[in-house]
DNA sequence: ATCGATACTGCATTCGAATGCAAATGTCAC
DNA sequence: GTGACATTTGCATTCGAATGCAGTATCGAT
């Protein structure tokens, strides 16, 4: 004995094949109002419980599923956030992305993917992220300071990842006590003269690390570094490596501002120029990237701690997305010496 | 001289602060109805040419942009594939990941990711891409029978990346193919004892790999295959590589079904069971991934040609968008044998 | 001047769910 | 039985853009 029904919709009488059910039809099967089947996918809504109960039967029966679009347009909140990318230019970029995609995922938010080649329109990538009004933004791809007040009057929060603007919150991974710690543990192996691997000078993190690294290096008394910048990838690490190696001839040690980089610099050394590491030269790197602890390599690096930065940018964009007053703020994680075998160590005194 | 304004809200005088523009705060600007704002966005949609500039005029200068989450609701196209993928069983995944959602911007398509770790519940992802009504879906990550035929329920179009249902249509690299060119080329350098790294029994494309490697060495009266399983991984190859060798001695050439178990194969029979590559052991992989050709591998393996076939698999998404009673083809692309040092190759008669 | 064809333009409705408000119902005390 | 109060429930509106239909303007041909 269904109650009235005087929703508009109700009046219909049967439900078209193959259309997708909507609330109102779960509504008029169940012989209640659509507000009411709204309010069962609501959490804390005021609803009785037989009703409920009857409700979500009648949903499940009939495979009903709420428009996410239809919520979204007028709850305001898509539960989607844009994640921008530059693919490629990292090892280290797929482990972010899917650790990322993960925390996201388990806070039931979607993610909404924009990977960026060396040619891609960052700006028409705004414009797409404005138009699908995702409830924040996490980028790992470089922005410039416009692009970043642009998040501010769109009013759509942002988190930079390995990246920093003074107007965004950022989750960053120390470059100098990372460099520190690697240049310390190069020093303390004996070794004095260096060559650098850096990466392109509109890098952030590149730049980053470099000036790190020569400062530690500095701190040292080494002030006479070659250096060979390279776009981080793997070729053009091999060919920083042999532009050291004509420029300053014999090195103890070079240090790249990637593992990518770092291993092709070794394989540069080992196949080309017929060093033998550690034995003739250390290499280090720095991400802590998956290959860089391969045999073959075992490269001695700083580990971001992709987890605990992955955690800490999806926390802070959700509470700037629940509170928009909320601070920006600046954190930085320190990382871990992995020391391997592609660079030597102090011989402990007997 | 704005003309007469009938529409609803074209009535309110002014434009709130801070509230996104709609094409109703165009329209009341422009002293045109929303309908007019609507068409000039839309192709071929009829406009006069007058009214068309002035429009884009005035939203230019308020920076309206359409509401995607309004137009998809209403016009039953969200523009948006969802991307399902593994994350990490493969060195190939950031590749194809990255080359799909290339090909998907192109053409003016956003990519909604869902990316998949072990426990991650397939169902639940199903679920939200039915709520998000996305145009179709791309997945390279193992779906049941039953979770295939709810696409066809919801009349979602998907195709599978290297993988198949008898449901879908697919893209795919050949493996017959391929392990017959890695077999004939390890054969032809006079290899007789071989060894198989195989993956998990219920990987697809990892059966499909290991039976036709099988098949080419038995047509060439190789029958005695000693076989090892891993799970896609590095570490996996590695400890494959020990058992083949505790289990068979001295092989002649171990044939691992994707590139990443034959990296973790060559450092463990060069590191720890001391063994020359290729001049005690030739080793060979599958997928052509970026780490196959760094210096320390230079892996004999074969190419997916991942361009051609992410370009075909959105291709024929989109066809089946635009055309719902497209075909389900199965394509099959031919992987070139990049010939490296890690295999010894014939020596030609002189 | 009239008719027809063609190109614009606006009105009103639609997509599907959320929600403020008011009405209805229920509960309990006295 | 009455009043005070809390809990359910439904109505009507809203989010923002697309579109069928009908109306208007323009122009050429007759």
């Amino acid at each position: 004995m269904p109650k009235p029904q005087t929703n508009k919709k109700s009046t219909s009488t049967t439900m078209e094949q193959g259309r997708r059910p909507t609330s109102y039809d779960v509504a008029r099967i169940a012989g209640v109002s659509q507000s009411a089947v709204s309010r069962c996918f609501a959490p804390n809504a005021s609803i009785g419980a037989a009703k409920r109960e009857l409700i979500l039967k009648v949903a499940a029966e009939i495979g009903y599923r709420p428009n996410a679009l239809a919520q979204a347009l007028i709850s305001k909140r898509t539960n989607i956030v844009a994640l921008v990318i530059s693919a490629r230019t990292n090892l280290y970029y797929p482990e972010v992305l899917a650790e990322l995609s993960a925390r996201l995922n388990e806070r039931d938010i979607r993610v909404l993917l924009f990977s960026l080649s060396e040619e891609s329109d960052v700006d028409g990538v705004l414009d797409q992220i404005w138009r699908h009004s995702v409830d924040g933004v996490i980028s790992a791809a470089r922005l410039s300071a416009a692009q970043v007040a642009q998040f501010a009057e769109h009013r759509v929060p942002l988190v930079l990842y390995n990246r920093v603007a003074t107007a965004a919150p950022s989750v960053r991974c120390d470059s100098v006590s990372g460099e520190r710690h690697l240049v310390e543990h190069l020093l303390a192996a004996g070794h004095r003269r260096f060559g650098l691997i850096s990466g392109p000078a509109d890098s952030y993190v590149g730049e980053e690390r470099r000036n790190a690294a020569l400062a530690a290096l500095a701190q040292a008394g080494v002030g006479d570094v070659a250096e060979s910048r390279g776009d981080f990838s793997y070729d053009s690490g091999h060919r920083a490596m042999h532009a050291l190696h004509q420029a300053a001839g014999k090195l103890d040690a070079v240090i790249a501002v990637s593992d990518l980089m770092a291993i092709g610099a070794m394989d540069a050394a080992r196949r080309d120029l017929d060093l033998s590491i550690p034995e003739d030269l250390s290499v280090v790197g720095f991400d802590g990237a998956g290959p860089a602890r391969w045999g073959s390599y075992d490269l001695t690096s700083v580990r971001q701690p992709v987890r605990r930065m992955t955690d800490a940018a999806v926390a802070m964009l959700v509470e700037r997305i629940e509170d928009a007053t909320a601070p920006a703020e600046q954190r930085l994680f320190t990382g871990e010496l992995l020391s391997g075998s592609s660079a030597r160590i102090a011989v402990p005194v007997v």
